[in-house]
DNA sequence: AGCACGCCGACT
DNA sequence: GTCGGCGTGCTC
């Protein structure tokens, strides 16, 4: 038999690693083992049992056959997939930055065991007298390390413990010794994540008739296919217009012609009732994937897409990556979410995963939004994509009526109340007619910041930099880290007793709501409420029972749901997403403010919107309350196109990291002095702006550094990245220190 | 990442 | 001499 090999990327994260090795086949895995497959292989000097991912099977090798090994085996539940997503996986690391081995584990369908995102904490346990004699002794003996690490740890507690074994030159075991010796403390702590709810049982119905705006959609994109063309489409259609009846007619197609298609959807949106209209059209031929399915459940879901048992897979950013064969669609819901981007490494943004998926594919792409990313509907109404409009709501309901109410009015008017004189009016009315009312604050907590009326004094977390919330069981909390402390009126600066809590928030106005309208029933969501686990879908499926008169809530209460009974929906600070300084807060305001608005008169009953404000004439403000789109996107895209903002340039965020505040700085310095020289070198034009700081320069104890690069070439961005990557493995400036990148950003550092 | 090799200082 | 820690380099 011939020879056979096998190129293999090695599944430890470590830049060193990040290339192919070349195996052995034995005779045993030919004819068993394909590409995508996971294996173990013997690695490095102690030949010790690795995991790996087969990118390719050759017939030669280029590496000496002398030293080449045998592949030990397959691991078990390990899937073929077709080159598509290996080279998808490739296409993710050169553009965002990362190993191929952490590529291919975000690409790849693998059952995984979810492990852990942890960080050790070490502090020393004795008090600093017996530490110093232990110290002493060991002195004594010349065990180096530990000196070291004692010397430091007498000094502050370190947050990461690589960062001791690296610098110190302790091992982990060590570490473990000294701490089963009560010299040392170690605390490890985890990253947790949301819950989401089941799935059902289908009953197929018949679908529904197709409006002409709809049908319309729908035989544009047959003549597309029936020419053979494949593209990006952005189906831009108000709330209420019908874009579910254009996908599934769209799959529908697409399935009748042979071909499967994905769907994804904001992981907040995907719930039972988003899955259900789903499986009314394809019955059992939909696969579900959700970041809460257990291990096994999703394996079982890759398992049946692999055995072409499931024409539709439905689920959030990571679906894309299901190992569909014949893949025709890809739906891509709410596209402007900033869900759709990673946060974990490669930070990629499943839009442009999409793109490059559907290419490699030979599948089409359709973009559905109410209020599409500028990215999206400047590349629509350039061309490059195919634009679909929707302009009209499908049933009964029309576009709500809105209201703009002047908070700086209402004030010199004499109501200092948070409800404007409108909203009262109309929550009034909407009582007394038993209609319901969706009120909306983009905060949570009982109030903002604290601080003393006297001599300014914000009080703020001592491990984060950023302030406390005042929370009404009388504590002081910090979103950061849950740091908590009790509430307490006197000053620790001036000693006066004037700390108070200011701001608005769910808490506040739920009280306020009590006092106003005391026989209203009201329910109130926001991150503390729906903490356990399906918090989330009891409250809303309450307020849709009617059980409630009123939905209190932050952004979670403005996603999904269609509730035919609320006639009018209040925004009770529309600034507060406005002033952050984010180049991207006047889109975010914009889309929050349609998607409140488009909860109100879903059903036979009008509705209204009241959004009160302290920027009246803001033009997000103005071009949400008017449903006009262009409006705004013509006014963004002119700020964007003038600040070089994407999608009118790029930009790549640097994130560096250290438990010492210093070395951070220093490394930051460090990386602007390359970058500099290398562009001086290429003559080519980027940006640093904001050196010297991040947004929240202290989390958790660890100092942050943020470096924002905008330049108009993203392959200029992607250059530098690339020249940066060796210098952060090899010089030992950035030894114990984490950079991390990211790619056209959603969210602020 | 994790292992071997080889160098250097300190102690039997 | 020899023991053992630490820097360096390699892993198919």
């Amino acid at each position: 038999m011939n020879n056979m090999y096998a190129d293999i990327i090695v599944d430890i994260s470590h830049e060193a690693l990040d290339r192919v090795f070349e195996y052995r086949v034995p005779d045993a895995l030919k004819g068993s083992l394909l590409p995508g497959m996971r294996v173990r292989i013997p690695f490095g000097a102690g030949s010790r049992e690795r995991e790996g991912y087969v990118i390719a099977l050759k017939d030669k090798a280029d590496y000496d056959p002398e030293k080449i090994k045998d592949i030990s085996g397959i691991l078990p539940d390990s899937v073929p997939v077709e080159s598509q997503l290996i080279r998808l996986a490739d296409d993710l690391r050169r553009l965002y930055g990362s190993t191929m081995a952490q590529a291919l584990r975000t690409v790849l369908p693998v059952k995984r065991k979810i492990r852990h995102k942890t960080v050790t904490y070490v502090s020393l346990k004795l008090p600093k007298d017996q530490a110093g004699e232990i110290r002493d002794e060991w002195d004594r003996k010349h065990y180096r390390a530990r000196v070291r690490l004692m010397d430091r740890l007498m000094t502050r507690p370190e947050v990461d413990s690589k960062v001791l074994i690296k610098e110190c030159g302790v091992s982990g075991k060590d570490l473990k010794k000294l701490e089963d010796q009560g010299i040392i403390r170690m605390e490890s702590s985890i990253r947790w994540r949301k819950g989401i709810a089941e799935e059902g049982r289908p009953v197929k119905k018949p679908p529904i008739p197709l409006n002409p705006d709809q049908q319309a959609i729908v035989d544009s994109f047959l003549m597309d296919m029936e020419k053979g063309i494949k593209k990006t489409y952005l189906l831009y259609g108000v709330t209420g217009s019908g874009k579910t009846e254009v996908y599934l007619a769209l799959i529908d197609r697409v399935i009748r012609s042979g071909r499967q298609a994905i769907v994804l959807i904001p992981e907040i949106s995907l719930t039972f009732q988003t899955v259900r209209r789903f499986s009314e059209r394809f019955g059992d031929r939909i696969a579900v994937i959700h970041s809460r399915m257990s291990a096994g459940e999703r394996s079982d879901q890759v398992e049946r897409i692999t055995r072409g048992q499931a024409d539709v897979v439905i689920g959030a950013r990571s679906a894309l990556f299901a190992p569909v064969r014949n893949l025709g669609l890809i739906i891509i819901d709410e596209e402007h979410d900033t869900a759709y981007k990673s946060d974990s490494t490669p930070k990629y943004h499943a839009r442009e995963a999409a793109i490059r998926r559907a290419e490699l594919a030979g599948a089409s792409l359709v973009l559905g939004s109410a209020t599409p990313s500028v990215e999206s509907y400047q590349k629509a109404v350039s061309g490059e994509y195919g634009l679909w409009r929707l302009d009209r709501r499908a049933g009964a309901g029309r576009l709500p009526q809105v209201r703009i109410v002047d908070l700086r009015e209402e004030f010199l008017h004499g109501n200092r109340s948070v409800f404007s004189e409108d909203l009262k009016e109309g929550i009034r009315e909407r009582l007394s007619r038993g209609e319901q009312i969706m009120l909306f604050l983009n905060r949570r907590g009982y109030a903002g910041f604290v601080s003393c009326r006297s001599c300014g004094q914000v009080i703020r977390c001592p491990h984060c930099d950023v302030s406390l919330t005042y929370h009404r069981d009388g504590s002081l909390r910090c979103h950061y880290c849950g740091y908590q402390t009790p509430y307490q009126k006197l000053c620790p600066v001036c000693g006066m007793p004037h700390v108070a809590a200011f701001g608005l928030g769910t808490e506040k106005v739920e009280s306020a709501l009590h006092a106003e309208f005391p026989q209203a029933r009201i329910l109130r969501m926001d991150a503390d409420t729906t903490r356990k686990k399906h918090g989330h879908e009891e409250i809303l499926s309450a307020f849709s029972a009617g059980q409630a008169d009123i939905l209190l809530g932050t952004q979670m209460i403005v996603k999904g749901h269609d509730y035919a009974n609320v006639t009018l929906v209040g925004i009770l600070a529309a600034d507060l997403s406005l002033n952050s300084a984010d180049y991207r807060s006047a889109e975010k305001t914009f889309q929050l403010l349609c998607q409140a608005a488009g909860r109100a008169g879903r059903g036979e009953k009008a509705g209204q919107v009241v959004i009160q404000t302290y920027h009246p004439d803001h033009y997000a403000i103005r071009a949400a309350s008017s449903h006009s789109y262009e409006d705004f996107f013509e006014q963004e895209y002119a700020y964007r196109s003038l600040m070089g903002y994407p999608p009118c340039g790029h930009m790549l965020v640097i994130l560096i990291q250290s438990g010492d505040e210093t070395q951070a700085v220093l490394a930051s310095q460090r990386i602007q002095k390359i970058i500099a020289q290398s562009l001086e070198t290429s003559g080519e034009k980027v940006s640093i702006l904001n050196p010297g700081g991040a947004a929240v320069a202290r989390i958790k104890d660890v100092y942050r550094q943020v470096l924002y690069l905008k330049g108009t070439d993203l392959s200029v961005l992607v250059d530098i990245r690339q020249r940066l990557e060796p210098v952060l493995l090899h010089h030992p400036l950035f030894a114990g220190i984490t950079v991390q990148f990211d790619t056209d950003p959603m969210n602020r550092y």
